[in-house]
DNA sequence: AATTGATTTGTAACCGGTTACATTTGGCCT
DNA sequence: AGGCCAAATGTAACCGGTTACAAATCAATT
């Protein structure tokens, strides 16, 4: 493997030389470069980024922390991050957590042993049960809730729910369930929190026998439907936290003989491409998920280059996106 | 920050001791072992892993080359990747390539400079377009299709096409079109060879008009709907290669009118998990995609180290699903 | 106590770059 | 020609580990 000393011996000149060739080409002469590029030419030399990074003691990679990569809005959210990373010369390496915080841990030692510069974290922090940043590792939250105690890039999802309900209250709905994560979920809690302001605020009010709780996958969904189905007083609309279990509910709606949209409104959360090509088309919030990505991205950089932060917590804007899930109530 | 002579002084034995002490204790007496290990606690050290890798010249990760993190079968086998790689120490960096080959150039460098120790490829190799493994550069690919000048793991794509068009022969089609990839695509052409076989084996033989190409996406399976739904002599099943461009398929013929499964069969390929959910559930191949991922990150890692390959193409099974999407045609 | 071999420990070179500092080269002016 | 300053170049230290080799220590044996 050749190396900058063989370049310098057959080009005729110091390794130093070779370098400031590569790396600050204005300052040195022509005829030096000529016969540095020359000699890189003759042995095929590719520098060695490890040693660079090394000497420079910046991996030039970051970690992200992700709860399941087969969820396609964090797959979206990595393409973003991917894609800034990208531009700027940093690696993505991937941590599929899986959901469990030994992972994490283990994760979060490639930054203390300087393998990676920070780190992105996808899941949404949870009070005493997160990771929080120790010994001055970068980290942001690149799809973050409300009360991030570090910095988070993130939409209003209290203010999407809210917008959410407004909407099948104003088509004349008026019992609507909800189809939540678990109970510990911040962006569970943030929806939430919009969906019984919008109740509160219109006068119907919140009725927990209305609240069912998934974990955002389509089986949780499926599960969540026949609930609905049996109850006596059956809502005519749900608000589902995301579309993967808007979809399961649809599907296990359907099985119960429930015609949907007809009989049963419902809305989803993320607008994956699924929810343009589910059976009826969801009514859902787009997120910018790659713009979260690139952004939080952005983020964790200047925080790696111990710049000042301008601010703490990015809020990006959403789109409340209208399909046909979401008609007038029966009747 | 704390480095291995910190340790040494306050420990107060030489720094070949701090690190014997770290990787092969059992050369380091009892005595040692305890000040060491009690010095790594008091100045909280953690090794520097760039250094060590830097002189173990092994960067101890690897690249994935994948055109799109956001198809859902692909992150499936990188969750495979990845849960290899982290059992074995080994770090995964996402190249997603968005399909462009310069970007694929670029990812490629990641190896060269040693930043990556080796290169998993998810994209089929297409002959004269792909990259090939050059200057000994690790690489095997991880979903891939026969005739693959380099290592491979994947499955028998023409003999799981032969099997689902076999059943729709089974249950009464005759007319069966086929939603393929581009024509330069390797996996489309691997399955377009077991349909045409299927079709030629039971005497019903290949008709080019039934012949749609899409791209993999369910835009595209959404446009084949409207060339099927348009034909004067209609199939009456359709074999899509992938389970995208099926479901995207589906909700083209809904709205042209055309009640699937009862006027039109149709099948997908790879078993993602919404073609549990859409409706109707989707006939598919399941594809092992986590145990690709896997498989193919150990062969990596195998000609990482130098070792011999036992076989440079791998196949594994695949399976047959049958659900509610193949029934009988009508009449 | 001296000899021997095994075990433990330390010194220093090395991996491949970058860069501070010293030295050489070169152009320009008097 | 000599002096001066800027530009170009070279030498060597450094980043933080690993490890070959030499040296020191120790236990066992004569």
């Amino acid at each position: 493997m050749s190396n900058i000393r063989e370049v310098s011996r057959v080009a005729g000149v110091s390794i130093a030389t070779v370098s400031r060739a590569i790396s600050t080409p204005e300052k040195v002469s022509e005829a030096a470069l000529k016969k540095v590029y020359a000699a890189i030419k003759e042995v095929g030399y590719r520098p060695n980024m490890m040693a660079r990074n090394f000497r420079a003691i910046r991996a030039y990679s970051i970690v992200v922390l992700v709860p399941n990569l087969s969820n396609l809005f964090f797959a979206t959210v990595i393409r973003g991050i991917e894609d800034a990373a990208q531009q700027k010369g940093y690696g993505v390496l991937l941590g599929d957590t899986r959901d469990s915080s030994s992972r994490e841990q283990e994760y979060t030692r490639l930054v203390e042993t300087r393998q990676a510069d920070g780190i992105l974290q996808l899941r949404p922090h949870t009070p005493g049960k997160s990771l929080e940043p120790h010994n001055g590792i970068p980290m942001v939250s690149a799809c973050g809730c409300e009360n991030t105690p570090y910095p988070s890039v993130r939409i209003d999802n209290a203010g999407a729910a809210r917008e959410i309900v407004d909407y099948l209250i104003s088509q004349g709905h008026r019992r609507i369930g909800v189809l939540a994560g678990l109970p510990d979920n911040p962006h569970s809690n943030d929806r939430l929190r919009g969906y019984r302001q919008s109740l509160e605020a219109t006068g119907i009010g919140f009725d927990p026998d209305l609240l069912v709780n998934g974990d955002f996958t389509m089986g949780s969904g499926l599960m969540a439907a026949s609930h609905f189905a049996r109850m006596k007083e059956r809502p005519t609309a749900i608000f589902s936290m995301n579309d993967e279990m808007a979809i399961g509910c649809i599907q296990g709606l359907k099985s119960a003989g429930i015609r949907v949209p007809e009989e049963m409104s419902i809305t989803g959360f993320d607008d994956i491409e699924f929810a343009r090509y589910s059976d009826p088309p969801l009514t859902t919030i787009a997120q910018p998920a790659e713009e979260l990505g690139r952004t939080s991205f952005n983020t964790l950089l200047e925080l790696i280059e111990g710049k000042e932060l301008r601010q703490t917590e990015t809020v990006l804007p959403y789109e409340f996106v209208v399909r046909r899930s979401t008609p007038a109530p029966p009747r």
